[in-house]
DNA sequence: CGTTGATATCGTACATCGTACGCACAAGCT
DNA sequence: AGCTTGTGCGTACGATGTACGATATCAACG
């Protein structure tokens, strides 16, 4: 009787499973998850099946099954190759804590940017590998602040979650500087439509009295234009660290 | 030859078309949007399929492309659904903008916890009637700063950033109270086996100096407690709102 | 070197999904 | 009444994830 390494009882995360290796296999684990990243990347996330994926790697499709339990473990893994590119490479964590996290923060959003489908399947992520490092080299990065642990975890969970918000807007693109309309088309009809109702006084003085728009089409792209400026996350970024700077001269509860 | 409604050259946008109504139709986009965040609430967002939404509402599956193009589009009205819910009722929303910001966050934060497969297909979301709310009534919340158009819109955005990607991650929902790992099982070994190997030194003095436990999986447990501690919400919110009130006394560039 | 048994590959089959197609029915019109 | 067409839905098809089990291949041992 037969009894394939990843359909037994052995343990449940993929991490802990030993992947194929006694028998020189044609693949790796590794490979697989790049050439699925490779399909994300080129073709969306929706084209990543596992014929597609076997396909890219000249093998049967069932084949990916000897290296993984189901389709959720490759995305699992597809998600911690992407974490790896999160991570600062050695030596180039700058030593003040506002810089390091900073850095840390650039690099999450361009890995981010570079693999939008990353924030598609979101909700069912667990960490890995890559994850754990990336949580060491956020510690690293607080660890001059001085604050007590549970603010430093508290510092480190929301500059990651302000980078996962605004990665995760952004991928939503509303006009890029194309000019071409980059969201979803009817979006600037639904938007005159609905302002000539005249049920949205502030939408319709922002863009007629302050953004000297005079006509409905031309104000919402230039509400989006200006949403969407990359700067912004820069701003975010500092007006988000300022705030926790602010709060860091004295302890949270008492003084 | 028929040509249903739903189905011909009329607009792409869902909220720009009529729905059905010249003769007496069975069901409406309200009832359909309903049934499927019913079922997703209930029964997670990966059972809402077309058969199954037909069968809650008593009705033939392809009933349903009569009021709606295909499944994205009712995926549109789910989501609008959920964003009628982040509105504040009529005369709710505080007068300072700190207040209304505030109370505008909570109240999505609570929509979206209340229906946390709102973040599992949020790369295609698209804005809708309720979405337009939403901004319409943000705006309102910050008309007292006397910020710029552009300024305004910014921090806007900030903040919904912010409550989008601290939902994005209380979806995830490392352990809670209850006790009960919540998160998925096998990351306690997992971090017990990454951290033998010596190569999280930050991790590990975290947890055994500092956290005062004596083992990695109590170690863990306890990391995880604390970022899920639910009032991080307010004080993330809080120290966000810090640093936008610091750069508000000058303009950004000069002086 | 031949035998053996685990390891690795993958073809077939099936349930489930979204949805194209087109017929049946009946509501509203003249 | 008869006609038009909005509405409901049964059938069917292609795509997907993956269970099952047959096959091929290699490491180890005699």
């Amino acid at each position: 009787m037969s009894s394939p390494p990843q359909t037994d009882k052995s343990p449940a995360l993929i991490w802990l499973r030993e992947e194929p290796g006694t028998r020189r296999p044609s693949h790796s684990r590794a490979q697989i998850a790049a050439a699925a990243v490779r399909i994300a990347d080129t073709e969306g996330f929706d084209a990543v099946s596992m014929r597609r994926v076997a396909q890219e790697l000249g093998a049967g499709t069932m084949t990916l099954y000897h290296y993984v339990r189901n389709k959720d473990e490759l995305v699992l893994l597809m998600n911690d190759t992407v974490m790896g590119e999160v991570l600062v490479p050695d030596g180039e964590l700058p030593s003040g804590w506002r810089e390091a996290i900073t850095t840390i923060a650039r690099r999450s959003r361009a890995a981010f940017e570079r693999h939008r489908w990353t924030l598609d399947r979101v909700t069912d992520i667990s960490i890995g590998p890559n994850g754990i490092k990336h949580f060491e080299q956020s510690l690293e990065a607080v660890q001059d602040t001085g604050l007590p642990a549970e603010q430093r975890l508290g510092l480190i969970s929301l500059v990651d979650e302000y980078v996962f918000g605004y990665s995760l807007r952004e991928t939503i693109d509303f006009g890029g500087e194309t000019g071409d309309e980059q969201w979803p088309p009817g979006t600037l009809e639904l938007f005159e439509r609905e302002l000539e109702s005249g049920a949205y006084p502030r939408i319709g003085s922002l863009i007629a009295d302050e953004l000297h728009t005079d006509n409905v089409a031309d104000g919402t792209r230039r509400v989006m234009q200006i949403i969407s400026q990359p700067e912004r996350f820069e701003e975010g970024l500092r007006q988000l660290l300022d705030g926790i700077e602010a709060g860091m001269g004295s302890p949270p509860k008492s003084g």
